[in-house]
DNA sequence: AAGATTTACAACCGCGAGCGA
DNA sequence: GTCGCTCGCGGTTGTAAATCT
């Protein structure tokens, strides 16, 4: 036991390096995408197919687009997870160059706390933190926990402990989906010749997503009209 | 100045689906 | 049918950096 304070404790993640990713770029592109394991077995990077299909995904793909969230896509998001629930993929499937993990991410630091606050529509907090990060400013509004609680006397990150020993107990996260008020200002609710009608619980409780989102290709649904069914 | 706290994000883990042998 | 392999997804955790005390 006494030998186990006096062990510095080996870091568990294994960041990627500039080199590392220079490789798999490069191998990629050589050789294409998929056979993951064959990546990382013939491109010498001592790393296992998931976390180079990761790295990849996540972070060297061309198309990947970083950054600030645009309020419409924070809005989308919202919207889309109301109506999904935390399928990550297909969310992020409807924001180009964004992943599933920057949109779980990003939900978790900005959206969740703010829908936990009921404050909708405002990016100041993203914006300020990015500018923070970046040297910038220095701004007590920029600390949305030390505020959050003098507000409104919530004691968010506590919260959220909480929810995560619940959530490790019950293993269901549709459970947090289904009791979670993302703060919506607005109804989410068919239009008057939808054919669909719901609780209060994520739409696609019932319903498939792929059917959604299909309806959402075709124009049947208008993402940025409040989610109105709009039936040809 | 130093340690504690907070934050965003990258990376890991476990599980399940898909597929070919 | 089932076994093994691969891949993808969602949840969770670790780390770096900034800020506070």
């Amino acid at each position: 036991m006494e030998s186990m304070k006096s062990v510095k404790p080996q870091p568990k993640k294994n960041l990627w390096k500039p080199e590392e990713d220079l490789v798999l770029k490069a191998y990629i592109e050589a050789h294409g995408e998929g056979k993951w394991t064959t990546v990382s077995k013939k491109s010498g990077l001592k790393r296992g197919g998931k976390s180079c299909r990761l790295r990849w995904k996540n972070y060297l793909r061309p198309d990947i687009k970083r950054g600030d969230m645009s309020q419409e896509e924070e809005d989308l998001i919202i919207r889309l997870h109301k109506l999904l629930g935390n399928r990550w993929s297909l969310i992020a499937g409807r924001l180009p160059g964004r992943t599933d993990n920057e949109v779980k991410n990003h939900w978790n630091t900005y959206l969740n706390k703010r829908g936990k606050k009921r404050v909708i529509g405002s990016n100041k907090h993203q914006e300020s933190n990015k500018k923070i990060r970046a040297g910038n400013i220095s701004n007590e509004a920029c600390r949305p926990n030390s505020s959050s609680i003098a507000e409104t006397g919530i004691d968010v990150r506590k919260e959220e402990k909480e929810e995560r020993s619940h959530m490790k107990k019950t293993n269901s996260s549709m459970d947090e989906t289904q009791s979670f008020d993302s703060g919506l200002d607005f109804p989410i609710v068919p239009g008057t010749s939808a054919v669909f009608g719901f609780e209060d619980q994520p739409f696609m409780t019932n319903l498939d997503s792929f059917f959604f989102l299909e309806a959402l290709d075709s124009g049947w649904v208008d993402p940025n009209s409040h989610l109105q069914w709009i039936m040809p």
